[in-house]
DNA sequence: GTCATAGTGTTACTGACAGTAACATACAAA
DNA sequence: TTTGTATGTTACTGTCAGTAACACTATGAC
């Protein structure tokens, strides 16, 4: 787990690597389902813990800003704050800061070395990606919608 | 004469959220000065920290993998035992795995969204980097070269 | 009204680990 | 042999995630 102890970072911005394995099981949890209680994303575990446990966690993540809650009926009910694209893209960005000095491109052959991806397959989603901005508002800010197409 | 030292790489792989603001800062400079002292290190960071710190973290450097050492008259010289490219890749990897259900479309569109990249230059990479992979071995490994457009 | 139940809030212990560095040690050169 | 330079060892500290006990509160059953 990255232990970010800089004095210069501003604590209001939360990033990925500040998740550990807990959380980010959780957090996928809230992601997959949509709306889930405390209860629910226990069971939806596959490690057995506690609900104490879970809460916990839960509330951090909402003090990191990853998920929200409302009350239902004495009830919280977790969803997700941020989207699942728009926490990747900060990581893939950090990543791209940290790793590649700035260069997309090295990243992007770096998921095809890895095998991420395939070339074609790339080729391919770019042009995808190219078109489904396209068609939403150029001037556009984080669109919130599908994710998961 | 410069003897090798080189660490076996231990059993846990260590991926990049492994490091600290610290040691992402000394491997870049490692990264980008290709060899360096510990002085040099020192030097080239912008805090100012005592050489026996910088020691330290190198030395976990090399633990983690992440760089290797040979000795020069008795000086320890510091180069990278990973590409740059490589553990950017890794990351990128576990990215996707954690934070897109593997889904990598999820994480370019996210990209675009981040103004990490812009649409038609994503278009553009991705074409590039089609080409570049086709020109090395097909039955490639880590593809060394450029990473700078 | 009281009691059990099902929630939440508070608080805390623990282990891991990065940041940081002092101190000990070894060797080479003068 | 002294001195300077380099490394090896060891350790303190703070932060944080994992984990959970426990206390508190509202609500429905009796």
């Amino acid at each position: 787990m990255t232990r970010n102890t800089s004095p210069i970072h501003d604590p209001a911005v939360h990033d990925p690597s500040d998740l550990g394995e807990l959380e980010r099981d959780l957090l996928s949890i809230v992601w997959r389902l949509g709306t889930v209680t405390a209860e629910q994303a226990r069971e939806e575990l596959a490690r057995p813990l506690k609900d104490s446990t879970i809460r916990t966690v839960l509330r951090r993540l909402e003090e990191k800003g990853y998920v929200a809650h409302s009350v239902d009926n004495r009830t919280f009910l977790y969803r997700p704050a941020e989207s699942r694209q728009h926490v990747a893209a900060r990581a893939a960005k950090r990543i791209v800061d940290w790793f590649c000095e700035g260069s997309v491109e090295a990243l992007l052959v770096g998921l095809v070395d890895q095998k991420v991806l395939d070339r074609g397959e790339l080729a391919r989603l770019a042009r995808r990606v190219a078109e489904a901005q396209n068609q939403s508002d150029p001037a556009r800010k984080s669109a919130q919608k599908e994710e998961k197409q």
